[in-house]
RNA sequence: GGGCCUGUAGUCUAGGUGGUUAUGACGUCGCCCUUACAAGGCGGAGAUCACCGGUUCGAAUCCGGUCGGGCCCA
């Protein structure tokens, strides 16, 4: 007798197995060049809270791993950490009560990575708890030196390319944490704000309205634009104007981008308010006028106002436009406000010197084009998102905690010293450069911005093929990369930029775009509407297995998931069942490995060919990233046809130990069942191999069907399948225990095969008798209980209706259905009832008897029961 | 304002090369302990397939428009 739980112990197995798959390096990767599978898994932000957006990603990542295992791969599923940039440095500054620059720069990095390898740990532990099968042997850390070293070399190789530059030009800059960012790093939020009517001076005479709802700027004022279609502004055109407090002299000059609808018609130009300033001051070369510095406050050509926020000086600025009648009214407008992505500070625009990667987009989108892209419509987001780009890539960043720019410069003759690169990995401030710079006053000074962290990450492909050595070549473009829609114009249009310019290949094969996960109320999860729930919660509650199966079915990649209990609990009661159907087999086989086929008949060899053609669908699902079908699949097996329907069928002959064929069937059934199930529950799938079979089940490779294509086989099987439930469903409808026996079943119009399948069908349905018959039926209709319309009957004979009723009933209903008119006697009258006034109750009898007649879908077959 | 996606029972969802009664799950109602499973089985009710128009013998499906939701962006 073979031993298994009668419960699936959920806890138990999901604290039990990671380990052993760790101990046995059941995931390693062997770095086979031929079948190897490499995955770009995303090096998330360490923030500490692996949440379930993320664990949503992995689980993709997961099942497409293990699944590729089991087809023979030789899967690299690595997993990075891309360690720097602001919020961390935020995160340490709120921690220590400190702001970056009053401590030492090399104790404020010290507390950056304790901090990043604390939560590293925590991640890492919510991630094992989800099973995923992550070579951690691969796991790579982008604020250690190892990975600068790669960074710091992509930057060299880039700028020997000229892929690389550093230039003075206008950037966007967060005044808050004193850096410039990229144009992806800004957020974009609706805000209320007031337009201000501003009267500018013309030299000669006269005067110009302006409005603006940017007056601090005026220091900063070069122009004034008007649109040339703009009759108002005709005469003005050409002439002066002079800025009102600030007093400096401008043009007034005419540009079709202006829109006379907006405000007065005529724009103040400003270095800079926003793009479009940016735009006009390059387009007629106008004279930078800085009126911001790096902190967000006004400069010394702001007068009076110099030292003031942009807040303050906008409100002094304003108040004294005021007193000095310059300003003549205000008006609240809505606009879209540019935000730092991290702190929410409105960003300004300044030009400096930062660094720059050049961007070329009809390259980037030739790349992108060789990629598969799932779902393929995402290709468009990353399209439309390069047309648009404006900007090369600004990647230095004036913060601390980041991968060094490796140069130096002179401040004698402003040479740019490029770190060589048996030197990298370094850290400028720390080391000397090795050549010296040429001019007669050399004097050096180390760079002492950072990289953009998306420097960093935008090599993971890379980094994961084994650049720059190990015959990365041999790997490279890699097999997947998988990752939200939320990145794709930042880490996808990075990572493509990146491989073309160093390597001018597709970083890789396939794309593989995630949704992002909502409450279950239908709404992003948030804090303030409380709809947050946590992997840890759910696993806690339901466990790892329930929340992956979640995970495949509550949506398809690129679709936003909504977060279900329901889901989990779904897929928490599709385990047990499939729990149960082990149980069952291996108790009734009391085999513990698939031995030989047997004789197998009809009913065998249907389900071994629905098992084949369900791998067929699963394989199809799983090689297009459909994971929902590919359960659904499995889920319509095991349940629909295995359980409840072959179980049933095969009882009898398992209760006789003898039948090698059902044994063969179930066993090979449910072992490819618990196989194809494995990527998505690996505990569960794990424990329920060991019952049976030396663990891992993770290394064993997916079932291949074993019959061609067998539609003749299974559309017998289907009718025996049909004929069994419908008469197992009569039972149950007539509250006949489904054990009980039936005297006499008599299947008509039956086709031939029929007669070899009579004992799967008899011992299924308990029919003491069973005849098969290929002729029709001859079944009579007799009239057993008459029912009365009352909607004729009523209106018609008023009170006497009762009477009528009555007295139609009392006729024999056999009668009345040879005739066409009812006769009775009411108050001594005959009285004529038509029989549409009333229905007859007719019940089928054959040869006599009274018997119950069943109908197949799809088919000729009555079913005749006779009643016991 | 633009691009992409989306709108199917109380809830979530399948289908989508046009072809009878639209899939499944959860919930709900009723019946049932059946030599694996009541975390199970059987059944019922519940959908004008967002709206309007077009193409067609025929539209949830194709086309156009309107409205709503999401994402990314201006």
């Amino acid at each position: 007798m073979i031993m298994i739980p009668k419960k699936y112990k959920q806890e138990e197995s999901e604290s039990k197995w990671y380990g052993e798959w760790e101990d046995n390096e059941v995931y390693k990767f062997e770095r086979s060049k031929e079948d190897s599978y490499i995955v770009d898994t995303p090096p998330p932000y360490p923030t500490g809270n692996f949440h379930v957006g993320n664990a949503l990603n992995w689980c993709y990542i997961d099942f497409v791993a293990r699944y590729k295992r089991m087809r023979g791969k030789d899967v690299s599923f690595p997993q990075g950490w891309d360690c720097h940039g602001l919020p961390t440095e935020v995160k340490v500054e709120e921690q220590k009560g400190i702001t970056k620059n009053e401590i030492p720069r090399e104790k404020f990095i010290q507390y950056c990575k304790e901090l990043t390898t604390k939560n590293i740990q925590k991640m890492k532990s919510t991630m094992k708890k989800l099973g995923f099968s992550i070579d951690w042997e691969q796991e790579y850390v982008t604020m250690k030196p190892e990975y600068w070293q790669k960074t710091q070399k992509s930057f060299l190789e880039m700028f020997d390319e000229k892929e690389i530059y550093r230039s003075k030009h206008p950037v966007n800059w967060c005044p808050r944490c004193e850096t410039a960012i990229a144009y992806a790093e800004v957020e974009h939020e609706d805000r209320e704000t007031k337009l201000n009517y501003i009267t500018f001076p013309i030299s000669e005479k006269g005067e110009i309205e302006i409005a603006t709802t940017r007056p601090e700027l005026l220091p900063a004022c070069g122009a004034i634009a008007v649109n040339p279609e703009d009759e108002r502004f005709k005469e003005l055109v050409g002439k002066k104007a002079r800025v009102p407090l600030f007093d400096q002299e401008i043009e007034i000059i005419e540009d079709e981008g202006v829109d006379p609808e907006f405000g007065t018609g005529a724009v103040m130009i400003c270095t800079f308010g926003d793009k479009q300033d940016v735009e006009w001051w390059n387009k007629y070369d106008l004279e930078l006028r800085k009126a911001l510095d790096k902190k967000g406050k006004l400069t010394e050509i702001a007068d009076e106002f110099e030292g003031l926020s942009v807040e303050e000086g906008k409100k002094e600025i304003i108040e004294e436009l005021k007193n000095q009648n310059y300003l003549n009214r205000q008006e609240k407008i809505d606009q879209r406000v540019g935000l730092c992505w991290r702190c929410d500070t409105p960003i300004e625009i300044l030009s400096e010197d930062q660094w720059f990667v050049k961007v070329h987009q009809e390259q980037i989108l030739e790349k992108a084009k060789e990629i598969n892209w799932f779902p393929e419509h995402m290709y468009l987001r990353l399209k439309n998102w390069t047309k648009k780009m404006e900007w090369d890539w600004c990647i230095s960043r004036q913060r601390i905690f980041g991968t060094p720019i490796p140069v130096w410069y002179c401040t004698n003759c402003n040479e740019v010293i490029i770190a060589e690169e048996n030197q990298i990995p370094i850290d400028p401030r720390e080391a000397e450069p090795l050549r010296e710079c040429n001019c007669e006053n050399p004097n050096l000074k180390p760079e002492t911005d950072v990289l953009d962290t998306w420097m960093d990450s935008s090599i993971s492909a890379l980094h994961v093929a084994g650049w720059p050595k190990d015959n990365y070549q041999d790997y490279y473009p890699v097999q997947l990369r998988p990752q939200g829609h939320d990145i794709i114009r930042t880490w996808a249009f990075y990572t493509i930029l990146r491989s073309l310019s160093l390597e001018d290949k597709k970083p890789w094969e396939d794309i593989l775009i995630n949704g992002m996960v909502f409450g279950e109320d239908g709404n992003k999860m948030s804090k303030s509407l409380g709809n947050i729930v946590s992997p840890e919660e759910v696993i806690k509650k339901e466990g790892a297995d329930p929340f992956r199966l979640w995970a495949a079915t509550g949506g398809s990649p690129g679709n936003d998931v909504q977060f279900r209990w329901n889901d989990v609990e779904a897929g928490k009661k599709f385990l047990n069942k499939i729990w149960n159907v082990l149980r069952f087999t291996l108790i009734q086989t009391e085999q513990k490995s698939i031995e030989e086929k047997g004789e197998l008949n009809l009913i065998d060899k249907w389900i071994l060919s629905k098992l084949d053609r369900t791998i067929k669908e699963y394989t199809k699902n799983m090689d297009e990233f459909d994971f929902q079908n590919a359960v659904r699949e499995l889920k319509a097996f095991l349940w629909n046809e295995l359980a409840d329907n072959y179980l049933e069928m095969i009882k009898y002959r398992l209760y006789q130990k003898d039948d090698q064929a059902t044994k063969y069937a179930l066993f090979r059934s449910i072992d490819a069942v618990i196989k194809m199930i494995a990527p998505f529950a690996p505990f569960f799938a794990e424990e329920a191999y060991s019952s049976y079979e030396k663990p891992t089940v993770h290394k064993q490779k997916i079932p291949k069907p074993i019959f061609g294509e067998e539609e003749e086989i299974i559309e017998k099987g289907e009718v025996i399948k049909k004929i069994v439930e419908e008469v197992r469903r009569y039972k149950s409808d007539n509250g006949i225990a489904l054990n009980t026996e039936i005297e006499k079943v008599e299947i008509y119009n039956a086709p031939n095969y029929l007669k070899e399948n009579t004992k799967t069908i008899s011992n299924t349905i308990w029919a003491k008798e069973l005849n098969v018959s290929e002729s029709t039926p001859n079944i009579e209709r007799k009239a057993t209980d008459i029912s009365v319309d009352m909607s004729t009957i009523g209106p018609k004979y008023k009170d006497k209706a009762n009477e009528v009723v009555d007295k139609i009933k009392s006729k024999n209903p056999t009668e009345i259905q040879e005739k066409d008119k009812i006769e009775i006697m009411i108050d001594s009258k005959l009285q004529e009832i038509s029989t549409e006034a009333v229905e007859l109750i007719k019940e089928p009898y054959v040869e006599g008897k009274e018997v119950d007649i069943l109908d197949i879908d799809d088919s000729d077959i009555k079913i005749v029961v006779s009643r016991n």
